[in-house]
RNA sequence: GCCGGCGUAGCUCAGUUGGCAGAGCAGCCGCCUUGUAAGCGGCAGGUCGGCGGUUCGAGCCCGCCCGCCGGCUCCA
C-alpha cells in the first residue's frame, strides 16, 4: 500500500503506507535534525487545518506536507496541539470514570488543563492510568470531526435526555450539566446583545464529543507519542468563583516533539532548584516555624543579604531627597476607621486590646505617616515632601496562599510618601518613575512592564480629580525614554485603578520569563481629605497636598526571594552573604590565611576563614555550594610571594598579590557590580 | 478559606501482611596536613507532626487538629 502527499510546490510525492514525517523528509532530500524540526502538515480534509508535528508522526493520504523548521515559533499550531491534547485527556477521563461530568479545558502557557466533576475523588497515581488510556486513543488515530449544531441539537447531545445516537452519528443525552449550562450561557448572550441564536461547534473524536469552538488536529495520532504528559493535580472553583462547587483540574504539557517537551521537563526541574525556599535552607538565610507559619525568621546570612539591599536603599534615598520615618506596628483601631482600612480591610487585619481599647495591627503605613505630617504646620516651602518608610505589616492572608517569602504574613515595604502641591505632581511622579528604573537595573532587572490603571467605576473625588491625575500620569509615561531612546512602553488598564486614585505598576521580569509585580505609584487624593491634612500656601490660605503613595521593592521579603531566584543564589558580590572564603592548605598556612581574612575584614568585606581539618577539595566544595564568589587559597607558595590563590565563581584565576585581589573585591562591591550574563 | 497530596534524625530518604525505628549527608570527637567540587575511623542524634480511638501490640489502620507542598480564589 502506499500514500500520496503534496509538496508545497504542487508535486506529489508517495511513500509507503507507514511512511512517517521523516521518511518523507528523506524522500525529498531533507535531513532532519535531532531536534527543532518537524513538519507542517496541512489535513486532507480542511486546509484550514495546518499543524506542526514530530518528525515521527506518521502521514496520511492526502496530506499536504512542508518540511520546516520548528522554533517554537508557531504558537497558533502548538496551542491547536495542546487544546487537542485537552480532547483526549477528557474523552481518556471518560472512559476511565463514568459519571465524570467535564467543564472547561483551554490551553495555558506550555500545556493545558481541564476541569472535572469527579464521581469519586481521584488522586495522583490516577493520572498514570489517564495518560495510558491517552496513549490508547492516539493509537486508535480517531478521526476528530467538526459538526455545527442548532442549540436544541446541542442540548439533546449534552442533556440528560434519553441516550441514543442522532442521525449524523453524535450521541445523545450525554447529561453534562456544565455543557448544558455553557449552552444556555451562549443563548442568553445572544439574547441579551440582540444577536443570532449561535450556531453551537462541536468536536467528536470517537465516543467523545466536547463543546468546542475548535480548531483541532485532524485526528487523535496526531498527537506524538511521548510529547504530552501530565503534570498535577488542583483544584479549581467552576468559572472560577469560590461561592461555586470545587472542581478537579487535571494540568498537563504537551509540545510539538519529544524534544521540547522533554526541554520543558528539565527547565522545570532546574526552576526547582532555583526555588528561593531552597536556596534559602541550604544557604541558611531564613527559615519558617510551625509556631509562626507565615512569618519569616531570617538568619545571620539572610540579615547580610537584607542589609546589603537596604544600606543600598538608604543611600539612594538619601540622593533622591528622601527623608525616612518609623511608625509604629501597633495602633488605635479609631485611626483605622477614619482611614478607611477599618471599611476595607478588616478581614486581613489582626487586633488586639491595650488598656482595655481596642488596637490594630498596622496593614499598611499610611496612616502612621500621614500622622507624622500632621505633626505640625506644613507651608508651602516643605514641599514636596518625601518620607521614605521601610514599614513591617502584617496582613492575615489566607492560610493556602502562603508560600516562600512571596507570600507571607507580615512583610517590610519599602514605603513612601510624597506629599505636593498639585503643580508639583507630574515633576515628582516622573521623578518616581526613572528612580524605580534605576533601582531595577542595579539589581540586575532591565526588563520592566509598566501597567497603567484609571479609575473603576467604584471610586471617590471628583470628575476633575480624576482628569487631572490620570492625565500626569499618562503624560509622564508619554514622555519617558527607554535607555535607547525610544518611547517608554506601557499598558493601558482601564478602571483597574484604586478607588481613591490612578497608579503606574511596574513588573519586572526575572531570568525565567516569570514577571514580578513590584512598584507601584498611586495618586492619592482622598487620604488626605479623610485625615484632612493641609499646608499653607503664598497666600497664607490652607490649601489640601496631593499624595502619592509609592513602592519600588514592594516587600523586602519577596524581593529577596525574588532576587535569589534570579540569581539562582549566585548573588552578585555586593549581595553575597559571603563574599570570600579564605582557605589555608594545611595547618602551617593558617596563621596568614588569618592575616588575608583580616585584610578582607579591613576593606569592610564579608569574608570568613575555612581552617577545618578537612581536605582541601571538601573545603572547595562547600564553599562553591555555599555560592560564595571568592575562594582564595593559600598554601606555601601564597605564604612566600604574600599572594593568594582566587578562585572566582567556580573558575580558578591563579594567584596575585593579596593587596591587589582585596582591592579588586572591594571595587568589585563598591561599584555594585553585576555578573555579566 | 476551598480541592488534592504529603508529614520518620538538621537535610535527602528506607521501613514487608500491624510485631525490638534504619541509611547517606550534615553535627561532635579523633586521626590525616592536604594544591582547587566529598580523606579515614568513631560517637551522638527520634514522644515516627499533635491529640484521641481500634488492637495483646500502631510509624503502619480510623477520626479530629496542626503544618507543609501543588493548585483555585485573593495578593506586595
Amino acid at each position: 500500500m502506499t500514500l500520496h502527499v503534496t509538496l508545497p510546490d504542487g508535486s506529489l510525492l508517495e511513500l509507503d503506507d507507514d511512511a512517517t514525517v521523516r521518511d518523507a523528509a528523506a524522500a525529498i532530500g531533507q535531513r532532519l535534525a535531532k531536534a527543532a524540526i518537524g513538519a507542517r502538515v496541512t489535513s486532507r480534509d480542511d486546509p484550514d487545518v495546518t499543524l506542526l508535528v514530530d518528525s515521527s508522526a506518521p502521514l496520511h493520504d492526502g496530506d499536504r506536507l512542508e518540511v520546516v523548521t520548528l522554533k517554537g515559533d508557531d504558537p497558533g499550531a502548538v496551542d491547536m496541539l495542546r487544546h487537542s491534547a485537552a480532547h483526549v485527556m477528557a474523552q481518556a477521563v471518560l472512559r476511565r470514570f463514568p459519571g465524570t461530568s467535564f467543564a472547561i479545558g483551554p490551553t495555558i502557557e506550555n500545556g493545558f488543563y481541564y476541569d472535572f466533576a469527579f464521581p469519586e475523588p481521584i488522586t495522583d497515581a490516577d493520572l498514570d492510568a489517564i495518560e495510558k488510556e491517552m496513549a490508547s486513543i492516539v493509537g486508535e488515530n480517531l478521526p476528530v470531526e467538526r459538526a455545527e449544531l442548532s442549540v436544541d441539537e446541542a442540548l439533546a447531545v449534552f442533556g440528560a435526555g434519553e441516550p441514543g445516537a442522532s442521525e449524523s452519528g453524535l450521541p445523545l443525552g450525554l447529561d453534562q450539566p456544565f455543557k448544558v449550562e455553557l449552552i444556555e450561557d451562549l443563548v442568553a448572550a445572544a439574547e441579551a446583545e440582540g444577536s443570532e441564536v449561535p450556531v453551537i461547534s462541536v468536536y467528536r473524536q470517537g465516543d467523545f464529543v466536547d463543546l468546542c469552538r475548535g480548531p483541532h488536529l485532524p485526528s487523535t495520532g496526531r498527537l506524538g507519542k511521548g510529547t504530552f504528559k501530565l503534570t498535577s493535580l488542583a483544584g479549581a472553583y467552576w468559572r472560577g468563583s469560590e461561592k461555586n462547587a470545587m472542581l478537579t483540574r487535571i494540568y498537563g504539557t504537551a509540545f510539538a516533539t519529544r524534544d521540547e517537551l522533554k526541554a520543558h521537563l528539565e527547565a522545570l526541574e532546574l526552576a526547582r532548584q532555583r526555588d528561593h525556599r531552597r536556596i534559602g535552607r541550604d544557604l541558611d538565610l531564613f527559615s519558617f516555624h510551625e509556631e509562626g507559619p507565615g512569618f519569616p525568621f531570617f538568619h545571620p546570612r539572610g540579615m547580610r543579604l537584607w542589609n546589603a539591599i537596604v544600606d543600598f536603599w538608604r543611600e539612594e534615598h538619601v540622593r533622591a531627597g528622601y527623608e525616612e520615618i518609623s511608625t509604629p506596628v501597633i495602633l488605635r483601631r479609631e485611626l483605622w476607621e477614619r482611614s478607611g482600612h477599618w471599611d476595607n480591610y478588616k478581614d486581613n487585619m489582626y487586633f488586639t486590646e491595650i488598656d482595655e481599647q481596642p488596637y490594630a495591627v498596622k496593614p499598611m503605613n499610611c496612616p502612621g505617616g500621614l500622622l507624622v505630617y500632621k505633626n505640625r504646620r506644613r507651608s508651602y516651602r516643605d514641599l514636596p515632601l518625601r518620607m521614605a518608610e521601610l514599614g513591617r505589616v502584617h496582613r492575615h492572608e489566607m492560610s493556602g496562599v502562603l508560600h516562600g517569602l512571596f507570600r507571607v504574613r507580615y512583610f517590610t515595604q519599602d514605603d513612601a510618601h510624597i506629599y505636593c502641591t498639585p503643580e508639583q505632581l507630574e515633576g515628582e511622579v516622573r521623578g518616581v518613575v526613572r528612580f524605580m528604573h534605576h533601582i531595577y537595573a542595579s539589581f540586575g532587572f532591565s526588563d520592566v512592564r509598566i501597567e497603567l490603571s484609571t479609575r473603576p467605576e467604584k471610586s471617590i473625588g471628583s470628575d476633575e480629580m480624576w482628569a487631572t491625575a490620570e492625565g500626569v500620569l499618562t503624560r509622564v509615561l508619554d514622555a519617558e525614554l527607554t535607555p535607547d531612546g525610544a518611547p517608554l512602553p506601557y499598558q493601558l488598564n482601564p478602571g483597574d485603578g484604586a478607588f481613591y486614585g490612578p497608579k503606574i505598576d511596574f513588573h519586572i521580569r526575572d531570568v525565567m520569563g516569570r514577571t514580578w509585580q513590584c512598584g507601584t505609584i498611586q495618586v492619592d487624593f482622598a487620604m488626605p481629605e479623610r485625615l484632612d491634612i493641609t499646608y499653607t500656601g503664598a497666600d497664607n490660605e490652607e490649601h489640601r497636598p496631593v499624595m502619592i503613595h509609592r513602592a519600588l521593592l514592594g516587600s523586602i521579603e519577596r524581593f529577596m526571594g525574588i532576587l535569589l531566584e534570579h540569581y539562582g543564589g549566585n548573588l552578585p558580590t555586593w549581595l553575597a552573604p559571603v563574599q570570600a572564603v579564605v582557605i589555608p592548605i594545611a595547618d602551617r598556612h593558617a596563621e596568614y590565611g588569618r592575616e588575608v581574612l583580616a585584610e578582607l575584614r579591613a576593606a569592610d568585606l564579608r569574608a570568613e576563614l575555612d581552617d577545618r581539618s578537612e581536605s582541601m577539595g571538601k573545603r572547595i566544595r562547600d564553599g562553591q555550594l555555599q555560592k560564595v564568589p571568592y575562594l582564595l587559597v593559600v598554601g606555601d607558595r601564597e605564604q612566600e610571594a604574600r599572594e593568594v590563590a582566587v578562585r572566582e565563581r567556580g573558575e580558578q584565576k591563579g594567584a596575585a598579590p593579596l593587596a591587589a585581589v582585596v582591592a579588586g573585591i572591594a571595587g568589585e562591591v563598591r561599584e555594585r557590580a553585576l555578573p555579566s550574563q
